[in-house]
DNA sequence: TCCTGATAGTATCAATTGCAACTATATGTC
DNA sequence: GACATATAGTTGCAATTGATACTATCAGGA
């Protein structure tokens, strides 16, 4: 599908606040700020270290590759996560003996006992965020979201052939 | 409301692919995405830039400030966006008479062609995130992420204000 | 007038992110 | 074994963003 301009109705008034990606990006800023505030101002973790430390959690060892798989983060981002959080003492790195490319992550004791520092904190923000909501309604929201998002997925990967193809 | 570790349950398996804030972050990042490149690839623009051209539109003489109102960017972005706009001459600035701190923002001839051919874009991606939700659906999409919205502001407030009193 | 405090906007520096190029290791084919 | 190709991960550079501090102007008294 096509991105070409066939929408030219209002074009009189266009009013950014009505915008529904305006909203959307203000809705994720803020919840994200909100959720992102406890790991940040307690530990110094950014966003892509949290989320590291969130999929090894407890128990797992996982490669690098692995955790771009299970992140939606890409691998720059990853190898950045893991070196901070390292540096931190948060995470060690050992190497696969089966494949010398491959790494293998886990948290360390003191990085252990961060994650179960903050479990608690986070999940008590994403209960706050929905107090309001009936669970019919949080499932409601979850569902429009990932109906917008396989949209948006959409015209981004058409987007992106027309870009290859010269389209 | 101070956040406490209050939430104990379910410590073992903390599973970020389902972790509403995880969710809300690539929801947004996959719709942002997807109206961004529209603007970005055909004339370059920053979001920041988008904004300040949205906001200015068609005949609106504005300050700095009052985009920053609309906008929901700080003053930093927004005095970014106005020069790298000046630069590409898609806005003119003025000073205001009455009040030599204030500037006069308006977008040029040529930021107004921009501005017309590009609105008729974003619509078209508008629709296209929204096109499988029914009228009922979308409505109630921005009903719950503006509730969600503002218990992230109000959660936010709370953390800074305890930052500000040492608590 | 002079002083104080507020407001408008800019400049500076550090942290974050994205993209592309690069190194090292492994795999498959001849 | 040697070459071509793919995969794992890292590094470097440029663009974006955020927080703080700074300059210029205004407004309200003493």
């Amino acid at each position: 599908m096509m991105v070409t301009a066939n929408n030219t109705m209002d074009k009189e008034d266009f009013q950014l606040g009505s915008f529904f990606p305006y909203k959307v990006r203000v809705f994720g800023t803020a919840v994200s700020t909100a959720v992102s505030s406890v790991y940040r101002e307690r530990y110094g973790l950014s966003v892509s270290e949290w989320r590291t430390m969130a999929i090894l959690g407890r128990n797992q060892a996982l490669s690098a590759s692995e955790i771009v798989e299970r992140s939606s983060m890409d691998k720059v981002n990853v190898s950045r996560a893991v070196q901070a959080l390292r540096k931190k003492e948060f995470l060690r790195r050992d190497i696969d003996g089966e494949d010398r490319r491959k790494s293998v992550l886990r948290l360390t004791e003191k990085g252990l006992a961060v994650f179960n520092d903050v479990i608690p904190l986070v999940r008590d923000v994403e209960a706050a965020l929905t107090e309001n909501l009936s669970a019919e309604e949080q499932a409601v929201l979850l569902t429009l979201m990932e109906k917008v998002q396989k949209n948006a997925e959409a015209l981004i990967g058409d987007m992106s052939a027309e870009a290859a193809n010269g389209s």
